[in-house]
RNA sequence: GCUCAGAUGGUGGAACUGGUAGACACGCAGGACUUAAAAUCCUGUUCCCGUAAACGGAGUGCGGGUUCGAUUCCCGCUCUGAGUACCA
């Protein structure tokens, strides 16, 4: 029978899906491999061509790997949380969760029949519970852990705690926020539960705080640094603006350092790991910190240490040997100093400078990076090391989040500041004896110093090491090394995510219990904000959290995120609690809190109400209201005359009762006096519980309502005037969770192990299987992800190595990148006539330059090798139907252009259709022929048949001329065997390599010699299925069983052996050449030694035609390669 | 601007450590089979000169260099693609 590709790979899949031909063994000898494919985001679309190239090559190499004898895990799934999904939600109402079923049904469809070898067993996808349950884990251990940076790991936040009690902050070197609090170990065991966790949320390695973020309207969310491009979204390009909101957030500038050395021991592409360095981008310096110069009863000698902040200005310098060239400072106009350091001569000046700065966006302040603008402040600084003193000036080519937002101006060494020194006339510096700055600034190392006081004759080493001595000396600086890289926001105000395992009490954020994990998504009636701006999960009805089955929430508190804009408390004495602490007093809050009040008066528990009966109607000779909210907080029962406050606490567990211990200090702080009981003490004996509160509302005086600041007054007469006077029924209340969901890439970061022990419901992964298992050996995806998924999964695994809960430092040993495949477009070219109107008159591409054209996409597929179908062009279009043509030799020759594959460029190659008509093997080979892996390339189906030509070559070698199967156990002969062994040599090199499209090339050359041998020896045909196998694997099961092996052993047998003895050659036709230039061959004995060679080439009559009767100055004979004869 | 990658026939590409440049495939041209087309098979196909062949010359983006010999190594430049950008 004739090559039937269609029932042979139907068959094929059918059989390897049943018997799970390639499901990998968890108990085995043999050794590991683990090949996997970048995590696929199952879009709507479907795959076009571009797509599987990565997954053959990897499909390729994993089979090829098993024929070599590894156990291979090569598993599949879905990172199926996302965008698109949503975005679709919202427009149709359809649940993502059916979007994403079906898309995955699709994908998987096309994945099937290209007859790839993936483990199915483990699939998993990222949106369900059962995985993203542990991506809340690990998010859970992220909150537990800080980073210490003498043991250069993480640790966990109980032993910082520790450490605290112990020893105080001294002796702690973490990686953490800037403004973290000194204090003894009796001072923090003094301090709030409150004041302590505000600490520790400084030190967590998931932490929450207010950051700037890339706000995307349009989205309605915020997107992490890599998803904004140019100012725009990347997906949808949409506007992205600055933007100040509470976030969570991740730690990962800890690892920055780590991220950084890890790349020098993988092995990936150069340019990818650049684009990583860059994004790290680590620059070793020196903080140097200049006083400020018109401070009234300035002692320029006292230490630096003693100068309020306000009054120095840090900046940061990769070139510290340069600070005698400093000529000036410049702060960002956003900096924090600028408004003090305005003099009034020069307010105008300034304001208006920032007022222009502002209005800028983001686009026009890139595309205006020529334009030198600036603004002086009308301050001046002092030098530290010359004490100089410079102008303190504005300019928006400093940025407020680099460094310190500050800068020393060397313009003899910077360009920059060069230029911003000639257009305000500022002085420039000669500081290096070779420097030459008449035109340009000179940044050079080389020479010695100049105009430089103490380093004056050092070289750039010896200076920069004398600076940063100098600087610690006087306390005026210190080495430091700055990153580039900041932390990662990790909340996405979308629906669909994985929810943060937290909730808020007291607007604390806390981990819900391990037990309440997974953490569902709940389901909402639209995928859109509130009206009042919050993230969709806060339409979910009753989503809310109740830690312990048994026990009863106290109260209830309003959630935290953006809602509660947190406001820089004035109060100086509290200060330090900004952040925690959160004024109340605006109305759109007072809304909302009023709203919880009266929710949680109708709904008391039974303690709360039992104790209310006993409260209410002045029966302790007070008035007591409930439910009254007090700043951003509800207390249970409130006595506003002698400032008592009363709360009622269920069983809970630890974090719980931190939160009530914050509770309670910022109630203290508004002048309030907590007394606190439990559930248990109201219900067994109420009597008790009253005669306390009785007793101390009588000990307490009257609250003296003029000493309280304005704005709680004010808040307090604001919020809740006649709470806790009405009456209610009961029902359980609970906790607000966080709101927004985690980023895309909270579940791509980790998903490599779950594949290790993808069933597994008690732990992400056993440790006996990432003990097998350990990391990827083979990764292979697009380069996109370079400073996204692949920077965040290094960061997760290096973390969780620091637990101790995997086993190596980076993920992904080998990572290769495969290239883009490009669109090939094609045009027809419409003729435009003397009035500038389009015809129905088309000029075939050769014409074209004889008349006035304009060009159109024309559907690729109606192109064969650029001639268009016109009988198919006339039926693509109605339009197009009485279109006429002008031709070249009798046919219409379209255009051709390289872009981007898409839909409406009409150059859209699906592999379905393919497949269709040429069979999944072929696409395999065809797709990997096209040309080496990592090459970005276009897509052109000119060179299929070729390969599908092929595969029907290797299938008749099995076959008589009536397509019979039929082959011979003779002897192989000599240049049988030799074909074989060349091209089982060629084809371990090519795969070692990844060089697959040499391969396929060779697969060709011996098809094509053992069709010219006539060879049908069993023995030789068998081992060639065997070869090729990996590349076309169904034509090879079905040849392998023909044979007459059982079916589904092909995927386990040994790859044949190479016998170097069959390639021996007895005679070489060696190339000789005269001068370098080849001009004949001469055959020769293998066995001849280089002087008998040249022996023989002078005596050969041929090779004398071309001496012309000269003596060669000089013969090389290289044996076995060449001889080069020099006249 | 900076960083990285790349440039070989009409096309995709091969040449692994400096050793016969253009393998393999597409396309094209010619031929066989056929009433014809498709399919299949055979031959040729880097360019230039030469009517064909033998033969001769040039040739791996451009200009130099090292070498007996360079697509490969070195220096300078041009162009293309990707990433990144007032990063101090």
């Amino acid at each position: 029978m004739d090559y039937q590709f269609k029932d042979i790979e139907k068959k094929w899949q059918k059989f390897w899906a049943d018997n799970q031909t390639f499901k990998a063994e968890d108990k085995t000898t043999k050794p590991k491999y683990y090949v996997l494919d970048m995590f696929p985001y199952p879009s709507g679309a479907g795959l076009h061509v571009g797509h599987p190239l990565g997954y053959i090559a990897s499909d390729i190499f994993a089979r090829y790997k098993r024929l070599k004898g590894f156990n291979v895990l090569h598993p599949m799934g879905y990172d199926s949380f996302g965008l698109p999904a949503e975005q679709y939600a919202i427009q149709t109402g359809q649940h993502p969760v059916v979007t994403t079923e079906d898309n995955i049904a699709t994908y998987r469809r096309q994945l099937d029949q290209i007859g790839f070898s993936f483990d199915w067993s483990r699939e998993v996808r990222t949106s369900s519970p059962d995985y993203y349950k542990w991506t809340q884990w690990i998010f859970m251990q992220l909150f537990n852990s800080w980073y210490n940076k003498d043991a250069d790991k993480a640790e966990s936040i109980a032993k910082l705690v520790k450490h605290f009690e112990q020893n105080g902050s001294a002796g702690i070197n973490a990686v953490c926020d800037e403004e973290i609090l000194s204090f003894t170990a009796d001072a923090w065991k003094v301090m709030s539960n409150q004041e302590q966790q505000a600490e520790l949320l400084k030190y967590r390695l998931t932490y929450l705080r207010e950051s700037t973020v890339n706000w995307c309207a349009a989205l309605g969310t915020v997107l992490a640094n890599d998803e904004v491009k140019d100012g725009f979204s990347e997906r949808g390009g949409y506007p992205v603006e600055q933007k100040k909101m509470m976030q969570w957030s991740m730690r990962i500038t800890a690892y920055a350092d780590r991220l950084l050395k890890g790349l020098d021991t993988i092995d990936w592409p150069e340019p990818l790991k650049e684009m990583q360095r860059n994004w790290i981008g680590k620059s070793v310096g020196a903080l140097v910190r200049f006083r400020i110069s018109d401070f009234p009863f300035r002692n320029l000698n006292a230490p630096y240490d003693n100068e309020p902040t306000s009054k120095v200005i840090e900046v940061f310098t990769t070139r510290a040997d340069t600070i005698f060239g400093t000529t000036f400072l410049v702060l960002a106009p956003e900096h924090e100093l600028v408004a003090s350091l305005t003099t009034p001569e020069q307010k105008g000046d300034i304001e208006a400078y920032i007022a222009q700065a502002k209005k800028k966006s983001e686009l026009e302040r890139m595309a205006d990076a020529k334009t030198v603008s600036g603004a002086f402040t009308g301050s001046f600084a002092i030098n530290p090391v010359s004490g100089e003193k410079v102008q303190i000036w504005i300019a928006d080519y400093v940025l407020a989040g680099y460094g310190t937002g500050a800068v020393m101006a060397v313009p003899s060494g910077d360009q920059r500041d060069y230029l911003f020194a000639k257009h305000y006339n500022l002085p420039i510096i000669q500081i290096i004896d070779i420097q030459k700055i008449e035109t340009e600034a000179d940044p050079t190392k080389e020479g010695h110093y100049v105009n430089s006081g103490f380093i004056n004759g050092l070289t750039y080493k010896e200076a920069t090491a004398a600076v940063v001595a100098k600087l610690e000396e006087i306390g005026a600086g210190k080495a430091k090394v700055n990153f580039r890289m900041r932390d990662a926001i990790f909340g996405r105000q979308r629906y669909w995510g994985e929810p943060v395992p937290v909730y808020f009490k007291d607007d604390l954020p806390h981990l819900i219990e391990e037990k309440d994990l997974p953490l569902v998504l709940p389901e909402v009636d639209k995928y859109l904000p509130t009206e009042s701006g919050e993230p969709p999960l806060a339409r979910a009805e009753g989503w809310k959290y109740k830690p312990g089955a048994s026990s009863v929430a106290p109260s209830k508190s309003p959630p935290g995120g953006e809602t509660l804009a947190a406001r820089a408390d004035s109060n100086e004495d509290t200060a330090h609690l900004t952040g925690i602490y959160r004024e109340a007093a605006d109305s759109a809050l007072y809304e909302q809190l009023k709203d919880f009040s009266s929710d949680n008066r109708k709904n008391p528990t039974e303690a709360e109400d039992v104790l209310w009966q006993l409260l209410r109607n002045n029966q302790t000779g007070h008035k007591i209201r409930r439910q009254h909210a007090i700043d951003a907080y509800i207390a249970d029962f409130v006595s506003l005359q002698k400032g008592l406050v009363i709360e009622l606490d269920g069983h809970h567990h630890k974090l719980n009762k931190e939160a009530d211990n914050i509770r309670t200090e910022a109630l203290n702080h508004f002048g309030f006096t907590v007394i606190r009981f439990t559930n248990d003490e109201v219900l067994n004996n109420s009597q008790k519980v009253i005669e306390q509160i009785k007793d101390k509302l009588d000990s307490l005086a009257d609250r003296d309502l003029s000493k309280l600041s304005d704005t709680f007054t004010k808040s307090e007469v604001q919020v809740s005037p006649t709470g806790g006077d009405l009456e209610g029924a009961s029902a359980d209340a609970a906790y607000e969770y966080e709101l927004s969901t985690m980023p895309g890439w909270a579940g791509s970061s980790w998903y490599w192990y779950r594949y290790m022990d993808a069933n597994n419901d008690k732990e992400f992964a056993s440790q006996e299987a990432i003990t097998y298992w350990k990391d990827v050996d083979l990764y292979i995806g697009g380069s996109e992800h370079a400073t996204g998924h692949l920077l965040y999964s290094r960061f997760w695994n290096k973390f969780l190595k620091d637990l101790n809960l995997v086993i190596e430092e980076e993920p992904f040993k080998k990572l290769i990148n495969q290239g883009m495949i490009q669109g090939r477009s094609n045009f027809v070219y419409r003729l435009i006539d003397e009035e500038g109107r389009s015809t129905n008159t088309l000029i075939s591409h050769g014409l074209i330059k004889q008349y006035k054209t304009s060009p159109l996409h024309v559907d690729v597929n109606i192109v064969d090798n650029e001639v268009l179908n016109i009988n198919k062009f006339k039926e693509w279009r109605p339009e197009y139907a009485d279109a006429e043509f002008i031709l070249e030799n009798g046919k219409y020759i379209c255009g051709v252009e390289v872009e981007k594959m898409s839909k409406s460029k009409f150059n859209v190659v699906n592999p379905d259709d393919l497949i269709e008509r040429y069979g999944a093997d072929t696409l395999r080979m065809y797709e990997m022929f096209l040309g080496p892996l990592e090459q970005s390339k276009p897509w052109n189906t000119n060179g299929i048949e070729g390969v599908f030509k092929f595969l029907r070559k290797f299938w008749r070698l099995f076959h008589n001329d009536a397509w019979e199967f039929s082959v011979s156990t003779n002897e192989p002969s000599k240049a049988e065997l030799k074909s074989l062994h060349k091209i089982i040599r060629k084809v371990e090199e090519d795969v070692e390599r990844f060089s697959f499209n040499t391969s396929v090339s060779s697969f060709m050359i011996a098809v094509n010699e053992l069709t010219d041998l006539k060879c049908n020896n069993k023995a030789i045909l068998q081992d060639l299925v065997v070869i090729l196998s990996p590349y076309a694997p169904h034509i090879c099961e079905e040849l392998w069983t023909l044979l007459g092996n059982e079916a589904g052993t092909l995927s386990y047998t040994a790859f044949p052996k190479f016998n170097s003895a069959y390639l021996v050659e007895d005679d070489f036709a060696y190339p000789i050449s005269i001068n370098g230039k080849t001009k004949l061959n001469l055959n020769m004995p293998l066995s001849l030694e280089p002087k008998d060679i040249e022996a023989m080439v002078l005596a050969s009559a041929d090779v004398q035609k071309y001496l012309d009767n000269k003596t060669p100055k000089k013969i090389i004979v290289v044996k076995g390669r060449i001889v080069n004869i020099v006249l």
